[in-house]
RNA sequence: GGGCCGGUAGAUCAGCGGAAGAUCGCCUGCUUUGCAAGCAGGAGGCCAUGGGUUCAAAUCCCAUCCGGUCCA
């Protein structure tokens, strides 16, 4: 390995300007240097920062001021600078192009994998970008190390080479360092050290130079030539790499760490925030610890930008991570005792961002509104984890590990709050070193994901006809393969306009037929560039048959596609540009559509977006469609095109639905929006938090939706009217939903649990009321009334049980064993309040046996015996017991034994 | 996407197979110069929904809905 990176890094560039090649003393590594002196590599841990206080440079300079002397610098060497629509000169911090990470965590992420793997050419070459990256798996150094970040721009410039050096490779790449940190910043070469390395990542990887001053890394220089290959012949890690088709060169230059020592700052936090640090340090009340100063100012600009870009704090994805420091921050204010709210100092950084990230502002309303509920929610699950531990310590006097575990496991409880709070108790609670590994522990036996299945290969292909006109129906087409399955037979043809099951649509039914005889299609999905039939029957290779899809169903599909683009649309002009496509699933009856948001869906705001996507239908606007190169898309319609996931190869398919919704879709679409009629929204629900679903049905399915909930309400009216006369019959849609409110059963569920309510009420009459609404109201009270009656028993029924009254001979205890109309166990309870009784009631469902506290007797020892009479068993409380069974026919005899032999455990012998 | 926890009075929760409880809040009296409060009494529960097991389910099992939380 050696070898290879002394071959690989041995640059013209270092001979021409007398450098030398060295071995670091402390680590090994080579280093390329002009100090023929020196011993150390120039890295850390090797050697100490030795620009503290003594910055290097021409003169000190800002984070703007680094960034645009880069950008110009090599736009002035012929690199494109690049600009997306809403973002500008960068990608935004969730990657949202990607489907392997959440965040972008480096600059030539901008560009895996499409144009680092060659399938899609660069936006420009060579090209030239700051990107700002978040990366949170050193989350614990943050603040602490002095200069540890989570959100920091890397500045690279890159050529994506296919021969050799097409662009330029590593001398180019030295060269053009070397002279922006010598002739731009102003650090004298001797002090700049060249370290090298083997890089690897991503699935990528190659050597690289990394760049070294004053035991500050300020760049890397990575040569990417090679790609992750079980057959390769280089081993990294256990992993084996083979050439890469495109020489990539893969600089990232630390902007912060490059402003930092011009500046010479103690850490790099006052460099990158000095206005954040200064104003934390003034107004905190405890403000020695910077740790949580420096944490803060970080985690606030972190969150600007998350949030700027559009994440929605969930419990999932990047989601999570947004809440991670949400909470976090929320607890070093809580730590420097300051009196203001995390929505403030992520405005106050919005306000610093803006002259270098305007769009970031965007979502401001939305971004406040966002800190403002999840600071309440965590103050709400800090109050119950407070409540939950003195509960706790109330009983066990202690929390041990396991308690610690499950109380920030499932309740969110940081283990040194548990640890203050049982403090303020009087108890010591110990952190076990190993928290995190115990809780990390806890979650290792979750499941793995499922293997993919394995494609066929070697499929003939298919021409997708559906994608020439969405609205072709009939063709005709040649039999190319066939594959006999269980039930049925799956067959390529050359052509279809029969739509594979995909990106949340259902595949086409239809028809294939051979000289008039009809075979359906049951299903098709797509293998590569096959589209594979299940048709119910068999053809032959060869066979030229004539296909036709089941119009109305793929028509519906096709109004619930167009409608689910339109919701979108509506959502994003109704709430804010944070709303993005979760996932959607089309159907027959109706669509959904998942999408991120930070609260549930108001029942006005749903009225709102059916209103607004209506207006889209009645507007009659065109839906375009169009096939764009990936990097021209882009440009045009930034990564909003993305929300339904990311499309692979160059040229996407691209949906613009003109001032209402554009996006990469391959599904089937109209090409009006007219067409889809109109949809009506059948509900919204939160399908997780951050996340909400609405389900719709458009066209002639919103109007069979409407008349499936017609007929609901008349059947619903129809049993009520038994007991109240219903005077309006309006608001359908609005009365079942709030009578399901009342009964808390779902629409469909309405007629079982109102004719179980009517049941069990015994009304009388008829009493006329204004709706539906009421009249559901005036039964579950009148229900409630009944309930409550008949746990009341009244004083004639009691006394009408106690004149049957036996009294066992030679005692003063009365037997009572009797049927009743009142619930048995009151009936008992009630009769036995009195001394000297012991009671038996059956009331149609069980018996219960009650015995006065005085009279000496355990009924446990008789219940059993009692029940097994009627095929059952009995049980209960000394005093009280319940007994019964299936065969209600013989409960006089039961009862005749209850009194035999209670009078028999009684009785004197 | 996966794991864990929870849904009982207006609020916070206890009960976890045998007559639905506590604390705070609410209402009515009494006590106090007033406040804080004290005393006595009272109202307030489809024990989330649907199904199953059982003689018996708030309690056990399954599903659904709602909420919380951790991890990738």
């Amino acid at each position: 390995m050696d070898l290879f990176l002394q071959k690989e890094c041995d640059l013209k560039f270092f001979h021409k300007n007398g450098f030398v090649r060295k071995k670091c003393l402390s680590c090994g590594a080579y280093f390329w240097t002009l100090d023929k002196s020196s011993k150390l590599c120039g890295d850390q841990p090797c050697v100490k920062f030795s620009f503290i206080g003594k910055p290097v440079g021409k003169k000190p300079l800002s984070l703007s001021e680094v960034r645009e002397s880069f950008l110009s610098f090599f736009e002035r060497n012929g690199h494109s600078r690049l600009s997306y629509p809403e973002t500008g000169e960068r990608c935004p911090v969730v990657a949202r192009w990607r489907s392997d990470i959440y965040l972008t965590i480096a600059s030539i992420a901008d560009f895996q994998p499409h144009a680092t793997s060659g399938e899609v050419p660069p936006p420009a070459n060579p090209l030239v970008i700051s990107q700002p990256c978040i990366r949170l798996n050193d989350l614990e150094e943050v603040g602490v190390s002095g200069r540890h970040l989570t959100i920091f721009e890397m500045m690279g410039h890159h050529a994506f080479n296919k021969n050799i050096d097409e662009i330029y490779f590593k001398e180019e790449t030295a060269r053009l360092c070397d002279e922006y940190f010598v002739k731009n910043i102003g650090i004298p070469r001797e002090a700049i050290n060249y370290k090298e390395e083997l890089w690897f990542g991503g699935g990528n990887a190659g050597p690289c130079l990394e760049v070294l001053v004053d035991g500050l890394e300020i760049a890397t220089l990575v040569f990417m030539n090679m790609k992750e290959d079980d057959n390769g012949k280089f081993e990294i890690n256990d992993k084996k790499y083979s050439p890469n088709p495109l020489n990539i060169v893969d600089t990232g230059y630390g902007l912060e760490r490059i402003a930092w020592c011009t500046q010479g700052t103690r850490t790099v936090y006052e460099t990158v925030f000095p206005e954040m640090v200064n104003w934390l340090k003034e107004n905190a009340k405890n403000n020695s610890d910077m740790i949580s100063i420096y944490s803060l100012a970080d985690h606030t600009k972190c969150l600007a930008f998350m949030l700027g870009d559009g994440i929605i704090p969930s419990n999932v994805k990047a989601g999570y991570l947004a809440r991670l420091i949400i909470r976090r921050s929320l607890r070093f204010i809580e730590k420097i005792k300051l009196e203001a709210s995390l929505r403030e100092l992520v405005e106050t950084q919005l306000d610093l961002l803006e002259k270098d990230f305007s769009s970031l502002k965007l979502r401001k309303k939305q971004i406040s509104e966002i800190l403002d509920i999840e600071t309440k929610r965590f103050s709400e699950t800090l109050t119950k984890g407070e409540s939950l531990i003195n509960r706790i310590l109330k009983e066990k006097e202690t929390i041990d590990e396991n308690q610690l575990i499950a109380l920030y496991d499932t309740h969110g409880m940081p283990p040194d709050i548990v640890k203050n709070i049982a403090k303020s108790q009087g108890v010591k609670v110990k952190i076990p070193e190993n928290f995190e590994s115990m809780v990390a522990e806890l979650h290792s036996h979750e499941k793995k994901e499922e293997a993919e299945q394995g494609i066929r290969l070697d499929l003939p292909s298919t021409e997708q006809l559906y994608y020439k006109d969405h609205y072709i129906r009939e063709f005709d087409a040649k039999v190319l393969w066939k594959n006999k399955i269980n039930n049925g037979t799956e067959v390529i043809i050359d052509q279809t306009a029969f739509y594979p099951e995909g990106g949340g649509q259902p595949a086409d039914i239809g028809t294939l037929s051979k000289k008039g005889a009809e075979i359906s299609v049951k299903n098709v999905t797509k293998e590569g560039n096959s589209i594979i039939h299940v048709i119910d029957g068999d053809l032959n290779v060869g066979d030229l048959v004539h296909g036709e899809i089941d119009w109305k169903h793929r028509y519906t599909l096709m109004k619930h596609h167009t409608g689910t683009h339109l919701v979108n649309g509506a959502l994003r002009q109704l709430l804010g540009e944070h709303i993005w496509q979760a996932g959607s699933q089309l159907g027959l009856n109706n669509a959904r559509f998942d999408f991120a948001h930070y609260k549930s869906i108001s029942d006005s705001e749903e009225d709102e977006i059916e209103e607004l996507v209506n207006q889209f239908i009645k507007q009659t606007v065109s839906v375009e469609k169009k096939i764009m190169d990936r990097n021209s898309a882009e440009k045009t319609h930034g990564f909003r095109l993305y929300q339904g996931g990311v499309p692979p190869g160059n040229s996407i398919r691209v949906l613009n639905i003109h001032g209402i919704d554009v996006e990469a879709c391959g599904g089937m679409h109209l090409n009006n929006t007219s067409e889809v009629e109109k949809i009506r929204i059948i509900k919204t629900e939160r399908i997780q938090d951050g996340v909400n679903r609405v389900v719709f049905a458009a066209g002639k399915m919103a109007d069979a939706y409407q008349k499936e909930e017609n007929d609901i309400y008349d059947q619903v009216v129809n049993i009520i009217s038994e007991a109240y006369e219903i005077k309006e019959k309006n608001n359908i849609s609005e009365q079942l939903k709030e009578v399901s409110k009342i009964f808390s059963v779902s629409i469909d569920q309405l007629d079982k649990t109102i004719k179980r309510f009517l049941d069990e009420s015994k009304i009388k009459g008829k009493k006329a009321v204004k709706n539906l609404k009421e009249a559901s109201k005036n039964l579950f009270e009148d229900w409630k009334k009944t309930q409550k009656d008949k746990k009341k028993v009244t004083s004639d029924e009691i006394n009408k049980l106690i004149d049957k009254a036996e009294i066992i001979p030679g005692t003063e205890i009365k037997v009572i064993a009797e049927i009743s109309d009142y619930e048995s166990t009151t009936t008992a309870g009630t009769i036995t309040r009195e001394p000297n009784y012991v009671a038996h009631i059956y009331d149609g469902k069980k018996i219960t046996s009650s015995a006065s506290l005085n009279v000496n007797i355990d009924l446990r020892e008789i219940a059993p015996e009692i029940g097994k009479i009627t095929g059952g068993s009995g049980g209960g409380k000394p005093k009280m017991t319940q007994c019964g069974g299936p065969d209600k026919s013989k409960i006089e005899e039961a009862l005749k034994l209850a009194k035999q032999l209670t009078i028999k455990k009684l009785g004197k012998k």
